[in-house]
RNA sequence: GCCCCCGUAGCUCAGCUGGAAAGAGCAACUGCCUUCUAAGCAGUGGGCCGCAGGUUCGAGUCCUGCCGGGGGUACCA
């Protein structure tokens, strides 16, 4: 159990005997004060009650201090400001804290909260008409480091890329193609302005004609300029997810849900059901009795379904496949679309608590202060692969994980590569490198590093505070994989490379204070300490793809 | 018109279910390297938290209305 929980237990109880009730929506709420002296957590309990008693809260915060018991590991409970209720830990529990982050190494921060859960996390999901770009580079990113985040916490996660190769886009993509192979073989073509305009378009034409010559000049159908296009662009899009440390566990395609019958099969339940009816020569979804404005089309009078259609169907058999937990990672143009799949799946007799939507804001790409609207088929984007180019793969993940997903993301290229040695992500990696360079300095120079170190030497107030901060790790974890936010982890590591970065320095200004000193087993105890912090450091870094190098 | 997201330091952004004196990085300025990586540390300046009301003991956080940016609202995905 917690520090954190043992507290909340232990203050429930205390309302309890002084007869106050906590209401059940009422977490008790355990923070770190910004002032050290105001102890190491803090709750507003008291605060908090008030306001439903109708009492002083500084009364009540009485009250409740009167009625706590001892909790082992607190040493000093105090009443302070409107009625605060601060607690101070003991040393020896931080210790002893220290002492098992130690002994779990590479698995400290990990948990069984997701024990046993199945977990889909479905992102990128785009079609396969051109390389990926800057846009996509977001969604690839959040959806892996969400999915790691979920593994860090039990969770059982299949990483799914569902991408949709039997609509109209798809149609176009193919005759793109085919009009530059027809060029390459001389013909003059028109080509439509409405066509993907991009220079991969004829890099593929070029690939056909290499391996088909001619051939293809009078063919009916464009199957096989589509299911090449198709092909080549996968690869290239695997290619540019692999760079970035990113790997799919299932490719699902739209094409397969029209050949298996679940498309029909979804249509007929809905009909059956009475959720869907005949209007105007299309199908339409009775939407609006799942609290939507209007009611949907879900077939069109053409006879092809709309979107809707085959996401149902898709997230129907995502259901029927026994995932406990499904995670949608979808960007804001999705914002409305995913309520009528819900919509759908309600109707078909489906409980939706097991999906969770996450929206991310759109990137806006500026150039020279000057917002670019990116279009794949106008050929106007910059492609995830020429920004992992410039900035690399560490600091293009840690750019798009440092933000809240909710917020919109301005990027632009020139101060990305401008910027990129200044990236906060290499203050991190510079902590975790000097860690190393320092762990093995005191092996050239035959510092016993090994187990069994006395913490209680550990007595400095930076050494002091990089436990605490070391200590936060796993509860870090935890409510970043809750709330589905990677930038909650990147924040906590620049904090703990700044603790670190403190800690270390001290050995500068103190020759006493070096961790290398000449006391062998406070060294020995300090070099724990470092790789404490190392571990915690490779841990976070690991959780959000990026590498954490020994040397810099 | 209606719905969703955003508006916090010069720039990019945090701010946990409302809580104690608004934070970080970058940029600017000032100190600190013969010794564990100065890719660092310490410090200074810089904020009507978009605007106006409201709820509350207490609002950057919740509610209402405006303003500005983005996305949606389609028998496009």
């Amino acid at each position: 159990m917690g520090l954190r929980s043992m507290i909340a237990a232990s203050l429930k109880k205390a309302a309890q005997k002084a007869g106050y009730d906590i209401p059940e929506n009422l977490a008790v709420e355990l923070t770190e004060p910004k002032q050290k002296s105001h102890g190491d957590l803090s709750t507003n309990l008291a605060l908090a009650l008030a306001s439903n008693l109708k009492k002083n809260p500084r009364e009540i915060a009485h009250r409740l201090t009167q009625s706590l018991e001892p909790v082992e590991a607190v040493e000093k409970v105090e009443l302070a400001g409107p009625g605060f209720i601060n607690f101070t830990v003991s040393r020896s529990w931080y210790l002893s804290g220290l002492e098992r982050l130690i002994s779990a190494g590479g698995a400290y921060g990990r948990s069984t909260w997701g024990k046993n859960s199945r977990t889909q996390v479905e992102f990128v999901s785009a079609n396969p008409t051109g390389p990926l770009t800057i846009g996509h580079g977001r969604q690839a990113v959040l959806g892996d480091t969400i999915a790691r985040m979920l593994e860090a916490t039990g969770h059982e996660v299949t990483r799914e890329y569902y991408f949709n190769n039997a609509g109209r886009q798809m149609r176009v993509l193919a005759r793109s193609v085919r009009l530059r192979y027809l060029e390459l073989l001389g013909e003059t073509v028109d080509f439509p302005e409405d066509h993907y305009q991009g220079q991969y378009i004829v890099d593929i034409a070029r690939h056909i004609f290499e391996e088909k010559g001619d051939s293809l000049k009078d063919a009916e159908n464009s199957d096989f300029f589509q299911e090449s296009a198709e092909s080549i662009i996968f690869d290239e899009i695997r290619k540019t997810l692999k760079r970035l440390n990113i790997t799919f566990d299932v490719f699902y395609n739209e094409k397969s849900l029209y050949e298996s019958g679940k498309i029909d099969e979804v249509l007929t339940l809905l009909k059956q059901k009475g959720y869907s009816y005949q209007k105007e020569g299309a199908v339409w979804l009775k939407t609006s009795e799942f609290g939507q404005d209007q009611d949907r089309v879900i077939v069109k009078s053409t006879g092809e379904p709309t979107y809707r259609l085959p996401d149902i169907a898709y997230h129907r058999d995502k259901l029927e496949r026994g995932f406990d937990r499904i995670v949608d990672i979808f960007g804001a143009d999705h914002v409305a679309t995913y309520p009528d799949v819900l919509a759908g799946l309600t109707a078909l007799g489906y409980d939706t608590d097991r999906i969770r939507v996450l929206i991310h804001q759109f990137v806006t790409l500026m150039e020279g202060g000057e917002v670019v609207k990116m279009s794949t088929r106008r050929a106007n984007y910059v492609t995830l692969d020429e920004l992992i180019d410039e900035a690399g793969v560490d600091v293009t993940r840690y750019f798009f994980l440092n933000r809240t997903s909710s917020s919109h993301l301005n990027f632009d290229l020139a101060l990305a590569k401008k910027q990129s040695d200044e990236n906060p992500v290499y203050y991190v990696q510079y902590a975790h490198a000097r860690i190393c360079s320092i762990l093995k300095k005191a092996r050239d120079q035959g510092f016993d590093s090994g187990g069994g170190a006395d913490l209680s030497l550990l007595t400095g107030e930076e050494e002091m505070d990089l436990i605490k901060g070391l200590l936060e790790y796993p509860e870090t974890v935890s409510r970043a994989a809750r709330e589905l936010a990677p930038h909650l982890i990147s924040a906590f590591l620049e904090k703990t490379a700044t603790l670190y970065h403190r800690f270390q320095h001290e050995g500068k200004v103190d020759p006493e204070r070096r961790v290398l000193t000449e006391n062998p087993s406070l060294a020995k105890a300090r070099l724990a300490l470092c790789g404490a912090a190392r571990v915690v450091l490779a841990n976070g870094l690991a959780l959000l793809g990026i590498g954490a190098p020994e040397r810099m």
